[in-house]
DNA sequence: ACCGCGTGGAGGTCAAGATCGGCGTGCTTC
DNA sequence: GAAGCACGCCGATCTTGACCTCCACGCGGT
């Protein structure tokens, strides 16, 4: 989606009045422009106004303070990953194919077409010890990893608590190697890094012995 | 190991003397403390001469700064997870083995005896944007990553990105599931939780069709 | 002309990293 | 025994970046 960010210093100009709402997104996509590439902490509030081509009264006008700024975009952020793993999961009844749709959610999240980083919010936040910060990261994870462990329990004999270590495991190999694979610039494709790391993963699930099934 | 810190600032009052060396270990031990509970960011250079029990000019005799101080800490977790690695690799021939023994280390690294949670600043750091945490960090990560790869490599007839992919998804999942495993408190043993890892992954892995099988 | 709205130049406030200038103790030397 | 030195130490303060706010401006609609 193009941002207003880049036109707006040029075209508009300084003190180039917008209507309030559009204004208001053109502050969070220069924001996440600044908190992608700087993390929290070192972004400043004047280097976000001055991105937007604003002063920075102008943000306050929109949000009550650098955190709520940086929550609004977490919030967004952790919307689409949640929404894109649910209806991976929910595309289809067969567990495998639910695997595969997980982990092509997190590669996709990673590599958005427009390229924004965003995901750096969620994966790897400065401000992780922000109780409102923890609180949406984790929930993230936790909604993630409690889907999959259904999925897990239910193709294995496994008791709750192991299909959560193995479902945490899961999404865990996901966040982490879509982003080595971004950070190596896709050494290959995203359709074969997924379809890899699902033969790893579900020959491993697969392969557990089943309910009532001896231990081989 | 017992730390200076508690005992010193109710045994030893405040101006003490210490000898340059045990001081400095001190001030570590605090600053360890801190940084593990409260991140980066969030100590502060007070916070940490408090806990040692010693004015702040005496973090800098000691330590050209705050982050020189934070680098000191991170390097020595750095190097106990590197060596504990290494040695789980060096110690066997058999892959298998080899495998559990990366998964040990990383269970092992996060739940030492001591709880001091130290781990955090090796796989939770709020300073990841800095050029050098971010170095020590990643390279830790990529030996790690490499070794394993070897092994995937190795063992499967995988080229080299994708055995890469591969060994990262695996030390990914090590690292999550791991302080997933701490936090939830140990739902299950330290044993069957590396256990039940390694029978995913090894699964995984030793399924994968061999050099010059067909895929099937 | 007035009002509402969106806006900005300037600055207040303060937390926190870092430093200044000096203190006190114990040992050595005369 | 006194003086000097080395070492480890600290109260007070400086400096500065950055969050947030004050107070007024300008434009467009009525």
């Amino acid at each position: 989606m193009s941002s207003l960010v880049g036109t707006d210093s040029s075209e508009l100009g300084r003190g180039a009045r917008l209507p309030r709402s559009a204004r208001r997104k053109q502050l969070l996509a220069a924001a996440q422009q600044v908190f992608v590439a700087n993390g929290y902490h070192a972004a400043a509030m004047d280097d976000i106004a001055e991105r937007a081509g604003v002063s920075k009264p102008v943000l306050y006008q929109h949000f009550p303070g650098k955190l709520e700024l940086y929550l609004a975009l977490l919030d967004t952020q952790a919307e689409m990953l949640g929404a894109a793993v649910n209806e991976a999961l929910a595309a289809t009844d067969d567990n495998r194919a639910r695997i595969h749709g997980v982990l092509t959610a997190y590669f996709e999240f990673v590599d958005r077409s427009d390229g924004d980083g965003a995901f750096r919010l969620i994966f790897e936040t400065d401000l992780g010890n922000d109780p409102a910060v923890r609180e949406r990261v984790e929930a993230v994870a936790q909604q993630t990893m409690q889907a999959v462990a259904d999925t897990v329990a239910g193709d294995t004999g496994l008791d709750r608590a192991q299909a959560e270590l193995l479902s945490t495991a899961l999404t865990g190999a996901a966040q982490v190697a879509a982003r080595w694979w971004l950070a190596e610039d896709r050494p290959i494709s995203q359709e074969d890094a997924v379809r890899l790391m699902e033969s790893l993963l579900w020959r491993g699930i697969s392969n557990f012995p089943r309910q009532g099934e001896a231990g081989h």
